[in-house]
DNA sequence: AGTTATACCCGGACGC
DNA sequence: TGCGTCCGGGTATAAC
């Protein structure tokens, strides 16, 4: 599912094609996707322009020109397609702008929601920091950390305390941490606290440089998305031995999350 | 504050 | 191959 990374390059590829274009034509396959009335979303939307893409969490936000918001979600196995046609599904949302359309697919749980600003805001509320913003220091992640009592999993998912990491970057993130999901946030010492803290942003820069682990690419071309999936140590890689040791890697379930690790590598 | 359960949704994996 | 069944997984919400 598209974690931070994921959102964040779909963010950065589609800007240059998108923004400040004219929406032309837009389709609603399916009601559900969306929060408003077909018309109305059509109306608000057709001859409109993107003028910027954000991105918060796990969500992509595009601003009309009117000021409006686009709230988009892929939650499990959403994705986007931009081109003339969608590439294998249909799509639940279509956004034509002229030669190109940009494809909404796999929304079933996801949805893209048009709000007005003061509404996001009020969505977003609840949201943690984010990672890798830059007041986010590690005096401040010491701070959300403090007098925490439950997994390091459950923990590392919880959008409320740190936002935009999944189950797969959870696990990616443990790893790279040397220390396992199953760990009570309580019994770690500073110096795992501060290699924790390390792991998660270095490991998040280069799930972003590497375009994500998500297979999908966003336009007939694209050799950046999906190009991190070959450098993911543990997520869905059960038995397969640890790059680290060439121990078999370990599938479990902790904090009711499926959850991939090695028990050599990591304490 | 934490944990657990439930609903949402349907493509795809699995069983026969 | 085909048809039926059921699971997964992020999030919101409720209950304990």
């Amino acid at each position: 599912m598209p974690e931070l990374p994921e959102m964040e390059t779909y963010k950065q590829l589609l800007a240059p094609r998108i923004l400040h274009l004219p929406i032309e034509d837009v389709i609603v396959n399916r009601a559900k996707s969306i929060n408003v009335e077909i018309d109305f979303f059509r109306q608000e939307l057709l001859h409109h322009a993107i003028v910027s893409i954000e991105r918060r969490a796990k969500h992509l936000l595009f601003t009309l020109d009117s000021g409006l918001v686009l709230l988009l979600h892929l939650m499990l196995g959403g994705s986007m397609f931009y081109g003339t046609h969608s590439p294998n599904r249909s799509a639940q949302v279509v956004l034509n702008f002229g030669e190109y359309s940009l494809f909404f697919i796999g929304l079933r749980l996801g949805y893209l929601h048009l709000h007005t600003s003061s509404e996001i805001n009020r969505l977003l509320a609840k949201l943690g920091p984010e990672p890798l913003n830059a007041p986010f220091t590690i005096k401040q992640f010491l701070h959300i950390m403090q007098g925490r009592k439950s997994t390091l999993k459950a923990t590392l998912v919880d959008q409320s305390v740190i936002s935009g990491i999944g189950n797969c970057y959870s696990d990616e993130i443990c790893f790279e941490a040397g220390l396992l999901p199953a760990r009570k946030i309580n019994t770690l010492n500073e110096e795992e606290q501060s290699r924790l803290f390390q792991a998660m942003r270095t490991l998040l820069l280069e799930a972003i440089h590497y375009g994500g682990y998500m297979d999908s690419p966003l336009y007939i071309g694209d050799h950046l998305t999906g190009q991190f999936d070959a450098r993911c140590s543990v997520y869905d890689r059960e038995g397969e031995p640890c790059v680290r040791c060439g121990n078999p890697l370990i599938k479990d379930q902790v904090s009711a999350k499926k959850c991939f690790y090695c028990l050599r590598c990591q304490h």
